[in-house]
RNA sequence: GGCCCUGUCGUCUAGGGGCCUAGGACACGGCACUUUCACUGCCGCGACACGGGUUCGAAUCCCGUCAGGGUCACCA
């Protein structure tokens, strides 16, 4: 038998970095075991539905290469796969468990049912809603509720135990005694979640649930709704919630802004972001794969790391490929306690992933950035181009993310920003203005500034003079740069040219005689 | 507070009675390589929450304690 998953996001506007884990994992199952992956949009809460909040989760799932089999614009033999357009069915089921004896009209006003609920926490004792139309005869029930539309409660089972066998928590159980009957409609016909979801997932024909563990005491309601319905309750699989960094709290939606710290929002103004758009909107921190995807990260690497979050392939594998992760991922793997999001080794998974992908791929993935933080101007002309892959090149496996371009870029395209405290530290050295005129002289006469060709000439110059080559490389980095570290300087050199790079040392030379 | 879940280096994890003097990875510290930085290599630091049991033997099984988390709506 093939399986049948389900994500079924709100349309918030992001896509949440704990729930693209979830739904990865659903996906890799999947994928691993054949069958179909299919997202449903949860979009029955009026207030947070905005058609336009659609776009950016769609956009995120297909930038990490995670395609659904039935969902939103690629249709299905089950559509509409939008909540808001499927809550006839809802209704209808809800009808159905009234005439089955499953449910029942609660005519309690909102009021009486609070003030019940304040009682008994008052008291210190556990609040357990029952109807007074619990036990009327179904037929009376729906002669009621015609007459007088009410919310609809479904009927817990008393003394009964109730339990699954999770894929990755093995059995849990509840009391039913311990739950009261919850409402699945309300009097206006609108379904509540945890009615809407079994729904659902009975007519979508899901095999496997595989959600965040936070839903897991929502499992015990929907299992008695699945009895209702006289369907077969799904395999469910709980995966544990992925924690904030350095926290043992839940990575949470509410309060995103905290995570842009004075670092975070530099980086983003770096890539060419304002204050004004950071505040305004609600993708640009790191909990959001939008984020990953603006500072220029590689979807493979994002992938590659929060599947690694909670769930192993073995004992020392690290960086691996999706193909691997699809060929191996198994829910019995799949730890049972949080884990914490560690942004630090995401950056090194993303690394390591930049460090395989071939330098026209990396060159394509950093133009990007240059133009959007006007390094460089679009339309771009072949010379441009071509001064951007040896950039790109001589930064070697210096590139993590794209967005990395940024350090070692603009100096090539722009005057140098001398650091005091470089030129303090190496122009005003005993007697480097003498070896960087020295030097001056040598470059001048070169006959080339190809790498290689630099690289022959300076080395046997230093020796003669009996000057260490280091030496020379601190003087003319900072000369040519204004900064202390870099890139290969005979790379940095041969980039600049032969014109330009006399032209820095001339200025370097006169702000260091200040 | 009730219910439920979970406790292995700071973090992600391996382990599921003897292979454990607990392995790997990130981070951190050191050394080497090197024209700086980065990369790479080597070394180091660093954990079975606690207490009882079961057993010849427990990180591993059982019980308790403690700690952390999740959830308790006519939200999703």
């Amino acid at each position: 038998m093939t399986i049948r998953t389900r994500f079924a996001p709100s349309p918030t506007g992001y896509l949440h970095i704990g729930g693209v884990r979830t739904a990865l994992f659903n996906w890799l199952l999947t994928r691993r075991q054949g069958g179909q992956f299919i997202l449903r949009i949860d979009d029955t809460d009026a207030e947070r539905n905005r058609p336009e909040a659609l776009q950016p989760i769609l956009e995120g799932f297909r930038w990490l290469g995670i395609q659904w089999d039935e969902g939103p614009e690629v249709g299905g033999p089950h559509a509409p796969y939008f909540q808001s357009q499927r809550l006839q069915s809802y209704k209808d089921a809800a009808m159905q468990l009234v005439d089955s004896g499953h449910a029942y009209p609660c005519y309690l006003a909102k009021e009486a049912l609070d003030a019940e609920r304040k009682a008994a926490e008052v008291a210190k004792q556990n609040y357990i809603h029952r109807g007074v139309h619990r036990n009327t005869p179904p037929a009376e029930n729906r002669r009621l509720l015609e007459a007088n539309p009410a919310p609809i409660r479904l009927k817990v089972p008393e003394g009964r135990t109730l339990g699954i066998d999770d894929l990755i928590r093995g059995r849990v159980e509840w009391q039913a005694d311990l739950i009261g009957d919850p409402v699945i409609l309300r009097a206006d016909g609108r379904a509540l979640y945890n009615f809407a979801t079994v729904v659902d997932d009975v007519a979508l024909g899901i095999t496997h649930v595989v959600r965040a563990a936070e839903h897991l005491d929502n499992t015990k309601v929907q299992v008695v709704a699945y009895e209702g319905l006289g369907a077969k309750a799904p395999t469910f699989g709980h995966v544990p919630v992925v924690n904030e960094p350095n926290s043992k709290k839940k990575l949470s939606k509410r309060d995103m802004k905290k995570f842009v710290t004075p670092e975070i929002r530099a980086k983003l103004k770096l890539v060419g972001w304002t204050d004004a758009e950071i505040e305004s909107r609600d993708d640009l921190n790191p909990a959001t794969v939008a984020f990953y995807r603006e500072m220029g990260y590689l979807p493979s690497g994002l992938v590659n790391y929060l599947g690694r979050l909670g769930w192993s392939l073995d004992d020392k594998t690290e960086v691996m490929s999706l193909e691997t992760m699809i060929a191996n991922f198994s829910l019995d793997r799949v730890n049972d306690s949080p884990a914490s999001f560690d942004p630090e080794k995401l950056l090194w998974v993303a690394g390591e992933h930049m460090k395989m992908l071939p330098l026209a791929g990396r060159i394509t993935g950093c133009v990007p950035f240059l133009v959007r933080a006007k390094i460089i101007a679009e339309p771009i002309d072949e010379a441009t181009q071509a001064k951007i892959a040896r950039i790109v090149e001589a930064c070697g496996e210096r590139l993590k993310v794209f967005s990395d371009i940024l350090q070692h870029a603009p100096v090539f395209f722009r005057d140098p920003e001398y650091d005091p405290k470089a030129v303090d530290k190496r122009l005003r050295k005993e007697g480097a203005m003498d070896l960087l005129r020295a030097a001056a002289e040598e470059l001048k006469a070169a006959p080339s500034f190809a790498v290689a060709d630099l690289e022959q000439v300076l080395k046997p110059w230093c020796e003669t003079r009996g000057v260490k080559i280091g030496d020379l490389n601190h003087v003319l980095r900072v000369a040519t740069t204004g900064q202390q570290v870099g890139i290969g300087l005979f790379e940095t050199l041969s980039i600049l040219g032969k014109e330009e790079t006399l032209r820095r040392i001339e200025i370097a030379s006169q702000i260091a005689a200040k």
